[in-house]
DNA sequence: TGTACATCAGTGAACGCGCGTTCACTGATGTAC
DNA sequence: TGTACATCAGTGAACGCGCGTTCACTGATGTAC
């Protein structure tokens, strides 16, 4: 024997992640059926049940799977500090190379964020959060920012969050293979931008 | 006759708007059917081939109606200067009190910019640049942008757009009444560091 | 104003199809002795 | 090691249902004369 049962379904399992994963590149969760997702794996439907109780438990996993991937390139973040002239560039560079490497999980996130069930939206949202935090605790070890209360971390955490979003987005916008050299330098620029305001902001008060 | 056969239509037309709205709260455009809009609106699922050649048109006209709600915002917004101690308050306090007058026009683009038909995206993501086009040409007008390139103006201007649309998300989640004072004073406060940070950035150039 | 005809928003029956879910099953893997 | 039984991932038939779309239709509104 070369696999034992547990094995084997732990592969089934993983085959029905990357299949839904793969489907709802051109469709949003809540428009895939349990069937495709079957069809697409090579098991007949009723088997789907020996792994997840519906779609919307597929969903919840997909979710889990996505942010280890984010989880991943947090870990190169904070790696990469000395390879690059600041730890902007460096950022943003790890940045869109995990959302290449990883577009489908980044993709899914982009659409579930609003479009999914109720629950999927909720772990996004808690997931989403929590790396708002440890981005606030990041922030707080840099230097000038000794005086900041926590709700300014917060903030400012907040803001450069939802420009990496949109940095995010635009990686993963059709067409943007081209304008890619564009999107980095204008992160970049934004990134520092948004430090330069937070630091001038704070000392005044 | 106290309502002409176009009236009539056009009404009818109206109607399936508003009840795809409605319907959409509850789920993305693509798990939309033509059957439940219908029977929303009170026609038989055929008549509904008079007004959409599909669901995918519907969606199309609906990324129009809520567009044209965000100009209307806009005008507001321009005329609301003098009202508020300064201009990013006063802009913060339409753009919220818009959010909630016509949430299902935003929570429907908030949804379809990622998870609709590839046309629906195509068309939101148009009039995203073309809104922040707009704004690069308020910017310009402001006293310190002089100097600054049209490409400062764009990178400005989106990091602008991907703040509001992280305070329209906040007030649009679940439970975001209870803190609505903290959302509001946080998008002032993430305006106000932005614009610090952009004037002092340009100014080093 | 009255008549004859055209337009067309909405109707209702019918179709074939994919859906989620039920159920009893098969047969390879795992376990107890 | 061998045997008897248990487990359980995956099978396959069947169900009722909502789906998009077709088609011929109805009857009120609109138009030409």
């Amino acid at each position: 024997m070369t696999e034992t049962r547990g094995e084997r379904k732990e592969r089934t399992r993983q085959a029905i992640l990357d299949a839904a994963l793969d489907l709802c590149e051109q469709q949003p969760l809540a428009a895939l059926s349990l069937r495709q997702v079957a069809k697409e794996v090579g098991i007949v439907p009723t088997a789907f049940y020996r792994h997840f109780d519906s779609i919307e438990q597929l969903g919840l996993a997909l979710v889990e799977a996505s942010f280890a991937s984010l989880r991943a390139m947090l870990r190169d973040v904070r790696r990469s500090g000395p390879a690059y002239r600041s730890i902007i560039d460096g950022s943003v560079a790890v940045l869109v190379e995990h959302v290449h490497a990883q577009h489908r999980h980044f993709a899914f996130i982009a659409r579930e964020r609003f479009a999914g069930p109720p629950a999927v939206r909720l772990e996004i949202a808690r997931e989403i959060e929590l790396f708002e935090r440890e981005l606030a605790v990041d922030l707080a070890h840099l230097p000038g920012t000794e005086t900041w209360s926590d709700a300014d971390l917060r903030i400012v955490s907040n803001l450069i969050v939802n420009a990496m979003v949109g940095t995010i987005e635009a990686v993963l916008a059709p067409g943007a293979d081209a304008v890619e050299e564009r999107i980095v330098e204008t992160a970049g620029t934004q990134l520092r931008m948004l430090m330069i305001g937070a630091l001038n902001w704070k000392s005044r008060g």
